[in-house]
DNA sequence: ATGTCAATAAATATCGATATTTTTAGGGAG
DNA sequence: CTCCCTAAAAATATCGATATTTATTGACAT
């Protein structure tokens, strides 16, 4: 086999590359909120087939970041306000029983990686922006991933990931990160080692909720 | 235009059309939990080319009906005790939140489309299962139309047809529609238009929680 | 027997071309 | 000037064929 070396990641499939990149275009606003796809104008981005196109933006309606319109072709999901406040008191809602899950289930295990994670999220803060936002998602993921509940973890994967999206639109116009993020990452790892359920959501569900009022003002009509 | 009527419905698309079709046969357990779906299999059922099917195939990964490996195909999502459970809790957690704010926003539209959904769920009581199936869900997701919230609701639509699938399970193995639950309709209903929050969220949960333990005992290993 | 490896068979994933549908644009008629 | 209908253009949806990948089988050596 005397190929290149691919850069890492092997390229599973077609279908899953261009999943993966119009899922980084519409979270960061490389393709704004409901704007039209057209598949040979993205055929064009990702120098790829239609078939793989198509069904990557099918999969990208799970995710509710694409929505299709029967016989009429795809459209990045249109952001707002409300959707945005939908997202917020939704995951205030989830993650609130995920975590509490996670902690009640507490192992050595969880605790372990969940502080790991932690520690790579804090060594990437200084960072590409890119690869801090991954390590951030690890950690706020591995707080719910003791829940043992597949299906409300991936929910609330769905829902980071929207808000992502809106995070992206707050930051275009104006600078993020004013707040003292990372003390508030440490007080929620603390409650959580300490497997205190009641601070550890409180202080969950604020870190949202700071973060939601912040980008509710810049949202605001 | 002279074209035969399409018995009713207008065939959209054929991707729409294998949709459907496939996520009725995996509901009813005609394509049983955890079958291999081959494409050349579906595609003799659908009668439709590989396209269509693939891309069916992928948007039902989004309702969890329909499990995706990468470079290995697809199957019908397996079927388990613990699925079961979780889906009924997520279900008791989401229906409950629902609910509750579709009676805080009550307006008399939503009353009423309620009242008839309960009635045409009443007539449809004695007639063909799968017409009883549709009117029942009809019913159950009025009550929770008014939150205000499309993806809470979506949430809830898609957890109501998971659950179908469970029923499904359960009725080959036994007869099912021993219990009076049009009778636990009624109240749910009546709650609801009396606007008392939490008489309703109470019958509906407890409506769920019964069916749940009945289906549990079968289930159980 | 058992495990490994190569050859074959089967199934998936992808491409390129075509049919269908929707959108756009233009040209009278009222 | 506006509305409606028709023709052309653009985009979507679908098909049939092919390339890639995975699964299966059987021979051979341990």
């Amino acid at each position: 086999m005397n190929m290149i070396d691919d850069s890492g990641a092997k390229e599973s499939s077609a279908t899953r590359g261009a999943y993966l990149t119009l899922r980084d275009m519409i979270l960061t606003g490389q393709l704004p909120a409901g704007q039209k796809l057209k598949i040979e104008q993205l055929r064009g981005i990702l120098k790829t087939g239609a078939s793989p196109v198509r069904e990557a933006l099918s999969l990208l309606t799970s995710d509710m970041l694409v929505e299709r319109i029967d016989q009429r072709g795809f459209r990045a999901a249109p952001a707002s306000k409300a959707n945005f406040d939908e997202i917020l008191t939704l995951r205030c809602t989830l993650e609130d029983l995920a975590l509490r899950q996670s902690i009640a289930n507490a192992s050595p295990a969880w605790e372990e990686r969940l502080v790991l994670s932690h520690h790579h999220m804090k060594k990437a803060a200084g960072r590409d922006s890119a690869v801090f936002e991954e390590a951030h998602k690890i950690f706020h993921m591995a707080l719910l991933a003791n829940s043992g509940s597949p299906m409300l973890e991936r929910y609330c994967a769905q829902l980071y990931d929207l808000n992502i999206r809106y995070r992206y639109l707050a930051a275009a116009s104006s600078s993020y990160k004013s707040r003292d993020v990372s003390a508030e990452h440490a007080v929620i790892l603390e409650a959580a080692v300490q497997r205190d359920a009641q601070a550890a959501s409180e202080s969950l569900l604020n870190h949202y909720r700071r973060t939601g009022e912040y980008l509710s003002k810049i949202l605001a009509v």
